[in-house]
DNA sequence: CGAATAGTGTCTTTTAGACAATATCGG
DNA sequence: CCGATATTGTCTAAAAGACACTATTCG
């Protein structure tokens, strides 16, 4: 930790990038994570990341271990910044700043064994939360369940977790699961179908095993939802418990 | 920037925070800038900013920053991160990675000369952003610009720029100027009013040189804004030309 | 009183929320 | 037909948008 400052003040550090994963699998939302086969915290289960090079944006960094830890083409995920952490004592290697992302896709197949993945899995999310995860990992995975949580509401980036084409109850079940209740059918499609450009019919549709045929959508190209998808004023009736952010 | 890679991907950089400071003053929008007193960009504006020490927290880095910056204590004003930079290129000096925050207060008095600050003034942002700045701190200052946008719709930041109290003008005048279109004065105060705990009222009021008295307040306690503020459907009205995210 | 700013009331349109009713499939 | 899921329609309540109107100050 005590390296020496330099005259200027630059003080040496590294910078690595962390991932937050989400997926929707069997009606649950799931998080990647892997056990992690190096000290420090060997064994222990972290978010999958490392060390941006030298050449490389951070963008970069983070398509890159995610397809190395997936084995997944990240340009079909969205992605974004969520946060950097820089506590002093967070890795007792020395500094070190991680550049945390968050990454939502469509369900996943189980992670391929790339370069370090061998050991990683989807973990539902409620498992994960109440884990003990490496570094501050765990201020990290609750600080992205919010972020996609809002995001939900006034963006379209839940299209994000369907493979296309999709139905709108494809769409439905990705906010019941994130948010945790149930939304009302009817209400949902009026609002999804009437918001521009959120999504487009394809024309086809799609016969599930039981039941009526379901029409086909693609995303459209909005990437802001107004007006926004209101998630009830009192967050009475959530079904599963709130992650506080740190 | 080619310097050696460790055997562990380890690759030494310099952290920075730069700060984007908005106030509301003259009925305007203004940034804080700097005029850079050493290279490389010497003479140039640029936001305020420094490397992060040893034993610091970003937060802590930003915050000292700011107070040696604008001589204010920061611990008054809405602060928080809004994205890592990291392109390689970014600092001609070597690999540089900077924390953007984005700090939002009221009319601050002239900046005092702090350490570095003896440069530094407020600019109106539609100057600044017409500007060229050091680095890349025109992206940096869009940024800003839109986040602090997007969140006058669903927070209370808004109430972050006045200083208290506050009449119900006052805190219109903060959504005027920052989003450039006029709002209903009526309806503006039902919403903000109704809305639980965004403010409360003191009892007491404040007569200006001329006109009715208006009633004074305080802000309250939330922090999200329920139901959110609408920006009209299609931004057709808009008086100042907005700027595109990087 | 008039100018200027603050604040209230009301009417219409839009959106949300609840929920009944109908449609289309596989057995 | 029945069970299951999709989709449409309807009614009510809440919120937004437009705008007229009243209130309180100073000079």
């Amino acid at each position: 930790m005590n390296r020496a400052l330099k005259h200027d003040g630059t003080m040496p550090a590294a910078v690595t990038v962390d991932l937050v994963i989400f997926t929707v699998r069997a009606a649950a939302l799931h998080v990647l994570l892997i056990e992690r086969g190096m000290p420090p915290f060997e064994g222990e289960l972290a978010l999958p990341g490392g060390y941006v090079r030298a050449g490389e944006d951070l963008d970069q960094a983070a398509l890159r271990e995610l397809a190395e830890e997936t084995g997944i083409n990240g340009h079909e995920l969205h992605l974004e910044q969520l946060r950097t952490f820089g506590a002093p004592e967070r890795d007792p290697r020395g500094r070190t700043f991680t550049v945390a992302y968050l990454a939502l896709g469509p369900d996943l197949p189980t992670p391929v064994a790339g370069t370090d993945a061998a050991t990683a899995c989807w973990v539902p999310v409620d498992v994960a939360l109440s884990s003990e995860l490496a570094f501050d990992h765990l201020i990290i995975l609750k600080e992205g369940l919010d972020r996609a949580r809002a995001k939900l509401e006034y963006t379209t980036v839940a299209a994000a977790f369907c493979r296309q084409p999709f139905t709108i109850a494809d769409l439905r079940r990705v906010y019941e699961v994130i948010w945790g209740f149930p939304l009302d059918p009817s209400n949902f499609r009026r609002k999804v179908t009437k918001a521009a450009h959120f999504v487009e019919p394809t024309g086809e549709s799609r016969t599930p095993e039981i039941g009526r045929p379901a029409a086909l959508y693609r995303r459209g190209s909005a990437e802001l939802l107004f007006p926004p998808m209101p998630r009830s004023a009192d967050g009475e009736h959530e079904v599963q418990p709130s992650a506080a952010t740190g």
